[in-house]
DNA sequence: TTTGGTGCAAAGCGTTTGCACCCGC
DNA sequence: GCGGGTGCAAACGCTTTGCACCAAA
Protein backbone atom coordinates (compact mmCIF):
# COMPACT_ATOMS: atom_id res chain seq x y z
CA UNK A 1 0.00 0.00 0.00
CA UNK A 2 1.31 3.47 -0.84
CA UNK A 3 0.79 6.97 -0.84
CA UNK A 4 -0.44 7.17 -4.46
CA UNK A 5 -2.97 4.63 -3.81
CA UNK A 6 -4.36 5.68 -0.79
CA UNK A 7 -4.96 8.88 -1.94
CA UNK A 8 -7.14 6.98 -4.56
CA UNK A 9 -9.46 5.11 -2.30
CA UNK A 10 -10.07 8.02 -0.73
CA UNK A 11 -10.57 10.06 -3.78
CA UNK A 12 -13.18 7.45 -5.04
CA UNK A 13 -15.00 7.56 -1.49
CA UNK A 14 -15.21 11.34 -1.83
CA UNK A 15 -13.06 11.75 1.68
CA UNK A 16 -10.40 14.23 1.76
CA UNK A 17 -6.47 13.68 2.46
CA UNK A 18 -6.17 15.72 5.24
CA UNK A 19 -2.66 16.89 6.97
CA UNK A 20 -4.05 14.92 10.03
CA UNK A 21 -5.48 12.08 7.82
CA UNK A 22 -1.98 12.05 5.92
CA UNK A 23 0.17 12.06 9.43
CA UNK A 24 -1.87 8.80 10.39
CA UNK A 25 -1.78 7.16 7.35
CA UNK A 26 2.78 7.87 7.19
CA UNK A 27 2.37 6.22 10.75
CA UNK A 28 1.35 3.19 9.41
CA UNK A 29 3.76 3.10 6.58
CA UNK A 30 6.53 3.93 8.63
CA UNK A 31 5.67 0.90 10.44
CA UNK A 32 4.79 -1.41 7.81
CA UNK A 33 3.85 -4.97 9.17
CA UNK A 34 3.51 -3.58 12.57
CA UNK A 35 -0.07 -3.43 14.43
CA UNK A 36 -0.08 -0.18 15.97
CA UNK A 37 -2.80 0.81 19.17
CA UNK A 38 -5.02 3.89 18.62
CA UNK A 39 -2.54 5.44 21.53
CA UNK A 40 0.67 4.32 19.49
CA UNK A 41 -0.59 6.23 16.63
CA UNK A 42 -2.03 9.35 18.82
CA UNK A 43 1.58 9.47 20.36
CA UNK A 44 3.43 9.68 16.97
CA UNK A 45 1.50 11.96 14.88
CA UNK A 46 0.96 14.44 18.11
CA UNK A 47 4.73 14.76 17.39
CA UNK A 48 4.57 16.26 14.02
CA UNK A 49 1.39 17.30 14.30
CA UNK A 50 0.55 18.82 18.28
CA UNK A 51 -2.85 19.55 17.98
CA UNK A 52 -3.78 16.17 16.93
CA UNK A 53 -6.85 14.79 19.30
CA UNK A 54 -7.88 10.86 19.90
CA UNK A 55 -11.18 11.45 18.09
CA UNK A 56 -9.38 12.33 14.58
CA UNK A 57 -7.81 9.07 15.24
CA UNK A 58 -10.32 7.00 15.81
CA UNK A 59 -12.84 8.31 13.64
CA UNK A 60 -9.56 8.18 10.82
CA UNK A 61 -9.24 4.73 11.99
CA UNK A 62 -12.69 3.72 11.59
CA UNK A 63 -12.63 5.03 7.82
CA UNK A 64 -9.34 3.77 6.59
CA UNK A 65 -10.87 0.44 7.87
CA UNK A 66 -14.11 1.12 6.27
CA UNK A 67 -12.63 1.84 2.99
CA UNK A 68 -10.09 -1.49 3.21
CA UNK A 69 -6.80 0.48 4.01
CA UNK A 70 -6.16 -0.70 7.09
CA UNK A 71 -7.26 -3.95 9.06
CA UNK A 72 -8.73 -3.88 12.52
CA UNK A 73 -7.80 -6.65 15.16
CA UNK A 74 -10.21 -6.75 18.07
CA UNK A 75 -7.69 -7.82 21.29
CA UNK A 76 -8.82 -9.76 24.35
CA UNK A 77 -8.73 -7.62 27.19
CA UNK A 78 -6.89 -4.85 25.87
CA UNK A 79 -7.06 -1.54 22.69
CA UNK A 80 -7.10 -2.96 19.22
CA UNK A 81 -4.53 -3.01 16.88
CA UNK A 82 -4.40 -1.28 13.35
CA UNK A 83 -2.59 -2.63 10.80
CA UNK A 84 -1.70 -1.25 7.03
CA UNK A 85 -3.35 -3.48 4.61
CA UNK A 86 -1.39 -5.19 1.77
CA UNK A 87 -2.79 -3.84 -1.04
CA UNK A 88 -5.30 -6.66 -2.88
CA UNK A 89 -4.30 -9.81 -1.41
CA UNK A 90 -6.78 -11.27 1.53
CA UNK A 91 -4.31 -13.02 4.43
CA UNK A 92 -3.89 -13.34 8.11
CA UNK A 93 -1.23 -12.74 10.38
CA UNK A 94 0.85 -14.07 13.24
CA UNK A 95 0.97 -11.43 16.05
CA UNK A 96 3.54 -11.09 19.45
CA UNK A 97 1.35 -10.83 21.93
CA UNK A 98 4.88 -8.82 23.60
CA UNK A 99 5.49 -6.23 21.33
CA UNK A 100 3.08 -6.73 18.76
CA UNK A 101 5.05 -7.00 15.76
CA UNK A 102 3.12 -8.95 12.77
CA UNK A 103 4.46 -11.42 10.50
CA UNK A 104 1.92 -12.23 7.26
CA UNK A 105 0.51 -15.51 7.11
CA UNK A 106 -0.17 -17.24 3.43
CA UNK A 107 -2.85 -19.09 4.54
CA UNK A 108 -6.16 -18.52 5.00
CA UNK A 109 -8.12 -21.54 6.80
CA UNK A 110 -11.25 -21.04 4.46
CA UNK A 111 -9.29 -22.11 1.30
CA UNK A 112 -8.90 -25.69 3.18
CA UNK A 113 -12.28 -25.29 4.71
CA UNK A 114 -14.02 -24.23 1.68
CA UNK A 115 -13.21 -28.34 -0.15
CA UNK A 116 -13.65 -29.78 2.73
CA UNK A 117 -16.76 -28.53 4.74
CA UNK A 118 -19.72 -27.18 3.17
CA UNK A 119 -22.39 -26.07 5.45
CA UNK A 120 -26.00 -25.33 4.07
CA UNK A 121 -27.35 -24.13 7.52
CA UNK A 122 -25.24 -20.70 7.74
CA UNK A 123 -24.72 -18.14 5.30
CA UNK A 124 -21.25 -16.90 5.90
CA UNK A 125 -19.80 -13.64 5.61
CA UNK A 126 -16.71 -13.03 8.28
CA UNK A 127 -13.95 -15.13 9.86
CA UNK A 128 -11.30 -14.53 12.02
CA UNK A 129 -7.95 -16.47 11.87
CA UNK A 130 -4.88 -14.81 13.89
CA UNK A 131 -2.19 -16.70 15.38
CA UNK A 132 -0.50 -15.28 18.83
CA UNK A 133 2.44 -15.93 20.17
CA UNK A 134 6.16 -14.43 20.96
CA UNK A 135 8.49 -13.61 18.35
CA UNK A 136 12.08 -15.18 18.64
CA UNK A 137 13.22 -11.70 20.11
CA UNK A 138 10.51 -11.25 22.73
CA UNK A 139 10.89 -14.80 23.66
CA UNK A 140 14.93 -14.36 24.09
CA UNK A 141 13.85 -11.49 26.65
CA UNK A 142 11.03 -13.95 28.44
CA UNK A 143 14.33 -16.34 29.03
CA UNK A 144 16.70 -13.56 30.28
CA UNK A 145 13.93 -12.56 32.95
CA UNK B 1 -19.98 -30.37 30.24
CA UNK B 2 -22.29 -31.56 33.32
CA UNK B 3 -23.00 -29.91 36.26
CA UNK B 4 -21.17 -33.44 38.04
CA UNK B 5 -18.00 -32.75 35.97
CA UNK B 6 -17.76 -29.03 37.20
CA UNK B 7 -17.92 -29.72 40.34
CA UNK B 8 -15.30 -32.08 40.03
CA UNK B 9 -13.32 -29.29 38.14
CA UNK B 10 -14.21 -26.57 41.39
CA UNK B 11 -13.24 -28.37 43.71
CA UNK B 12 -10.02 -29.44 42.24
CA UNK B 13 -9.49 -25.62 41.92
CA UNK B 14 -10.44 -24.92 45.56
CA UNK B 15 -13.22 -22.88 44.42
CA UNK B 16 -16.55 -22.97 46.02
CA UNK B 17 -19.90 -24.05 44.42
CA UNK B 18 -22.00 -21.15 45.44
CA UNK B 19 -25.48 -20.60 44.35
CA UNK B 20 -24.43 -18.00 42.41
CA UNK B 21 -22.07 -19.92 40.49
CA UNK B 22 -24.37 -22.49 40.25
CA UNK B 23 -27.23 -20.52 38.92
CA UNK B 24 -24.57 -18.98 36.22
CA UNK B 25 -23.72 -22.71 34.82
CA UNK B 26 -27.40 -23.50 35.00
CA UNK B 27 -28.13 -20.89 32.13
CA UNK B 28 -25.22 -22.09 30.28
CA UNK B 29 -26.49 -25.58 30.40
CA UNK B 30 -29.67 -24.54 29.17
CA UNK B 31 -28.40 -22.89 26.53
CA UNK B 32 -25.78 -25.37 25.43
CA UNK B 33 -24.27 -24.12 22.37
CA UNK B 34 -25.39 -20.63 22.11
CA UNK B 35 -23.03 -17.62 23.20
CA UNK B 36 -24.08 -15.25 25.88
CA UNK B 37 -23.21 -12.32 26.78
CA UNK B 38 -22.76 -11.19 30.29
CA UNK B 39 -25.67 -8.88 30.05
CA UNK B 40 -28.12 -11.83 29.23
CA UNK B 41 -26.81 -14.30 32.37
CA UNK B 42 -26.55 -11.99 34.36
CA UNK B 43 -30.36 -11.04 33.28
CA UNK B 44 -31.43 -14.99 33.25
CA UNK B 45 -29.58 -15.17 36.51
CA UNK B 46 -31.36 -12.90 37.74
CA UNK B 47 -34.87 -14.22 37.52
CA UNK B 48 -33.96 -16.78 40.10
CA UNK B 49 -31.51 -14.77 42.29
CA UNK B 50 -32.22 -11.21 42.08
CA UNK B 51 -29.58 -9.52 44.24
CA UNK B 52 -27.62 -11.06 41.56
CA UNK B 53 -24.49 -8.50 39.99
CA UNK B 54 -22.73 -7.83 37.06
CA UNK B 55 -19.66 -8.08 39.24
CA UNK B 56 -20.19 -11.90 40.65
CA UNK B 57 -21.24 -12.62 36.50
CA UNK B 58 -17.57 -10.68 35.25
CA UNK B 59 -15.59 -12.22 38.04
CA UNK B 60 -17.38 -15.69 37.51
CA UNK B 61 -17.20 -15.75 34.10
CA UNK B 62 -13.38 -14.98 34.34
CA UNK B 63 -13.08 -17.41 36.54
CA UNK B 64 -14.89 -20.58 34.43
CA UNK B 65 -12.87 -19.67 31.53
CA UNK B 66 -9.37 -19.46 33.20
CA UNK B 67 -10.51 -23.33 34.20
CA UNK B 68 -11.64 -24.06 31.42
CA UNK B 69 -15.28 -24.52 31.81
CA UNK B 70 -16.28 -21.94 29.51
CA UNK B 71 -14.61 -19.96 26.29
CA UNK B 72 -14.53 -16.57 25.99
CA UNK B 73 -15.23 -14.96 22.23
CA UNK B 74 -14.01 -11.66 22.04
CA UNK B 75 -16.32 -9.79 19.54
CA UNK B 76 -15.42 -6.42 17.30
CA UNK B 77 -17.39 -3.49 18.55
CA UNK B 78 -19.74 -5.18 20.87
CA UNK B 79 -19.81 -6.85 24.01
CA UNK B 80 -17.88 -10.22 24.54
CA UNK B 81 -20.09 -13.52 24.34
CA UNK B 82 -19.22 -16.46 26.49
CA UNK B 83 -20.12 -20.35 25.45
CA UNK B 84 -19.93 -23.80 27.73
CA UNK B 85 -16.90 -25.80 26.48
CA UNK B 86 -17.73 -29.12 25.10
CA UNK B 87 -15.26 -31.13 27.25
CA UNK B 88 -12.10 -32.29 26.62
CA UNK B 89 -12.59 -31.35 22.56
CA UNK B 90 -10.83 -28.66 20.91
CA UNK B 91 -13.40 -27.30 18.26
CA UNK B 92 -14.30 -23.66 16.84
CA UNK B 93 -17.71 -21.91 15.60
CA UNK B 94 -19.81 -20.41 13.50
CA UNK B 95 -21.42 -17.68 14.62
CA UNK B 96 -24.75 -15.98 14.23
CA UNK B 97 -24.23 -12.32 14.19
CA UNK B 98 -27.52 -11.86 14.37
CA UNK B 99 -29.15 -14.61 17.34
CA UNK B 100 -25.49 -15.38 18.62
CA UNK B 101 -26.66 -19.47 18.21
CA UNK B 102 -23.21 -21.57 17.29
CA UNK B 103 -22.68 -24.32 15.60
CA UNK B 104 -19.48 -26.19 15.89
CA UNK B 105 -17.23 -26.45 13.82
CA UNK B 106 -15.48 -30.04 13.28
CA UNK B 107 -12.23 -28.49 11.48
CA UNK B 108 -8.94 -26.95 12.92
CA UNK B 109 -6.87 -24.46 10.54
CA UNK B 110 -4.18 -25.32 12.83
CA UNK B 111 -4.40 -29.18 11.49
CA UNK B 112 -3.57 -28.01 7.93
CA UNK B 113 -1.46 -25.32 8.99
CA UNK B 114 1.01 -27.16 10.91
CA UNK B 115 1.66 -29.47 8.53
CA UNK B 116 1.59 -26.96 5.46
CA UNK B 117 3.64 -24.27 7.13
CA UNK B 118 6.34 -24.13 9.64
CA UNK B 119 7.13 -21.14 11.00
CA UNK B 120 10.28 -20.85 12.74
CA UNK B 121 10.25 -17.26 13.87
CA UNK B 122 7.35 -17.48 15.78
CA UNK B 123 6.35 -19.58 18.96
CA UNK B 124 2.50 -20.01 18.48
CA UNK B 125 0.89 -20.30 21.87
CA UNK B 126 -2.48 -19.49 20.95
CA UNK B 127 -5.03 -18.94 18.22
CA UNK B 128 -8.26 -17.50 17.14
CA UNK B 129 -10.47 -19.13 14.29
CA UNK B 130 -14.19 -18.45 14.35
CA UNK B 131 -16.99 -18.13 11.36
CA UNK B 132 -19.49 -15.07 11.16
CA UNK B 133 -22.71 -15.37 9.51
CA UNK B 134 -25.85 -15.75 9.76
CA UNK B 135 -28.26 -18.55 10.22
CA UNK B 136 -30.74 -19.63 8.31
CA UNK B 137 -33.53 -18.74 10.53
CA UNK B 138 -32.13 -15.02 10.82
CA UNK B 139 -31.45 -14.85 6.86
CA UNK B 140 -35.30 -15.84 6.37
CA UNK B 141 -36.09 -12.46 8.49
CA UNK B 142 -34.04 -10.31 6.68
CA UNK B 143 -35.48 -11.34 3.56
CA UNK B 144 -38.88 -10.72 4.87
CA UNK B 145 -38.02 -7.31 6.20
C1' DT C 1 -18.73 27.69 -1.38
C1' DT C 2 -19.73 23.34 -0.11
C1' DT C 3 -19.07 19.40 2.59
C1' DG C 4 -16.26 16.67 5.04
C1' DG C 5 -12.93 17.00 9.01
C1' DT C 6 -11.15 18.66 13.37
C1' DG C 7 -10.61 19.72 18.42
C1' DC C 8 -12.62 19.86 22.63
C1' DA C 9 -15.13 18.16 26.33
C1' DA C 10 -18.21 15.13 27.86
C1' DA C 11 -20.45 10.92 27.81
C1' DG C 12 -20.77 6.06 26.47
C1' DC C 13 -20.10 1.25 27.26
C1' DG C 14 -18.36 -2.93 28.90
C1' DT C 15 -15.69 -4.26 32.46
C1' DT C 16 -12.90 -4.14 36.82
C1' DT C 17 -11.90 -3.03 41.62
C1' DG C 18 -11.89 -1.81 46.83
C1' DC C 19 -14.19 -2.79 50.62
C1' DA C 20 -17.19 -4.59 54.09
C1' DC C 21 -20.00 -8.28 54.79
C1' DC C 22 -21.44 -13.19 53.85
C1' DC C 23 -21.48 -18.17 53.41
C1' DG C 24 -19.63 -22.86 51.73
C1' DC C 25 -16.71 -26.19 53.26
C1' DG D 1 -13.71 -20.41 61.72
C1' DC D 2 -11.16 -19.78 57.59
C1' DG D 3 -10.80 -18.36 53.03
C1' DG D 4 -13.10 -17.73 49.09
C1' DG D 5 -17.34 -15.22 47.26
C1' DT D 6 -20.74 -11.55 47.05
C1' DG D 7 -23.02 -6.90 46.55
C1' DC D 8 -22.49 -2.28 46.18
C1' DA D 9 -20.70 1.76 44.37
C1' DA D 10 -17.32 3.85 42.23
C1' DA D 11 -13.72 3.89 38.94
C1' DC D 12 -11.54 2.07 34.89
C1' DG D 13 -9.94 2.07 29.97
C1' DC D 14 -11.07 2.36 25.43
C1' DT D 15 -13.91 4.46 22.36
C1' DT D 16 -17.71 7.41 20.65
C1' DT D 17 -20.40 11.64 20.18
C1' DG D 18 -22.38 16.62 19.92
C1' DC D 19 -21.13 20.80 18.69
C1' DA D 20 -18.89 24.83 16.92
C1' DC D 21 -15.26 25.93 14.12
C1' DC D 22 -11.96 24.85 10.18
C1' DA D 23 -10.06 23.72 5.75
C1' DA D 24 -9.74 20.70 1.45
C1' DA D 25 -11.67 20.49 -2.98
Amino acid sequence: MNMIRVEEILKKAGLKLTTQRRAIIEVFMDYNDHVLTAEQIYEKTKEKHPTMNFSTVYRNLEILERINIIHKITMQNQASKYQLLHYGKHHHHFICKDCGKSEIIDFCPLRTLNTELVNKNFVLTDHCFELYGYCNDCMANKSEA
